[in-house]
DNA sequence: ATTACTGCAAAGGATTTGCATGTGA
DNA sequence: TCACATGCAAATCCTTTGCAGTAAT
């Protein structure tokens, strides 16, 4: 029921934007890409369907994308990451050994930052966290 | 108490490496930043004292002491940011609106992980974290 | 005396920018 | 229509690398 594109088509007209064909169609790979998604990932599938889009406009689509709130970046090993911004704040676990990505629910760094708040008056605002760390199966095999 | 210059030496040399000035004194630069220093920082007060260290070498030598442990390294805003590795482990608070940089103790953290092991079988491994978000003071401005 | 480390300069990759053209509202 | 968005190519920024020379142990 959420993130329809129309949703997106709104949002972007809203604040006398325009809605590209580019535009669409760099979304659209954010989207395919489930989780993080490299630049380079969603040039190359906006390029499989239309070979006339140009890299710049991909970063500065995104950058766009960003700004709007459609898309969350991250950085993981100095490479930038991009999803959808999705209605429900998330964060991932990646594994140091195998590189797998987990997914974790806000609930308990939201508990985490209330108490930050609350101590030092600081109001966390990351939407967005990657943790790095072993995941279950790389530790039993590290045994 | 902790820390002093003869910890290093010991602990570069004890893996057969060796204690050039040049590592000293990006050693010192990075203790100076006090909290995070950018790569462009740390050269800048190395080139004070010796304008004969090369830009490559303070890449290298910072890369050298991320492995030894004697540096941490963390990613704002797309840029590398080092600082010395402490005994206690903690994170920052950046504020978003003024950019002072707050520090936070690993504790609340700490709690955090125990309980994202016990649920998910991941073992976080996150001695520094970036959060941003707004400090009190500007809060209070936005009002 | 080794061989790790450094300086230098050049290469590399990722991202940004200027400008003329194209196009959505 | 007309400002916003794009394509193209060049520029820029940050970081890494190859190699010959230097210096720490």
């Amino acid at each position: 029921m959420p993130h329809q594109k129309l949703d997106y088509a709104a949002k972007i007209r809203e604040c006398g934007c325009r809605l590209t064909p580019q535009r669409e169609l760099i979304l659209d790979a954010v989207c395919e890409g489930g989780g993080h998604t490299t630049v380079d990932e969603i040039f190359a599938r906006v390029r499989a369907r239309s070979k006339a889009v140009n890299l710049a406009t991909v970063y500065r689509t995104l950058d766009f994308l960003c700004d709007m709130g459609l898309v969350v970046c991250a950085e993981i090993d100095g490479h930038r990451v991009f999803e959808i911004a999705s209605a429900r704040p998330h964060h991932h676990l990646v594994c140091q050994a195998c590189g797998r990505v987990e997914r974790l629910d806000h609930e308990m760094f939201q508990t985490l930052f209330n108490q930050i708040e609350r101590q030092r008056g600081f109001k966390v605002e990351m939407k967005h966290l990657v943790l790095f760390g072993l995941c279950q199966d790389c530790r039993n095999r590290e045994d």
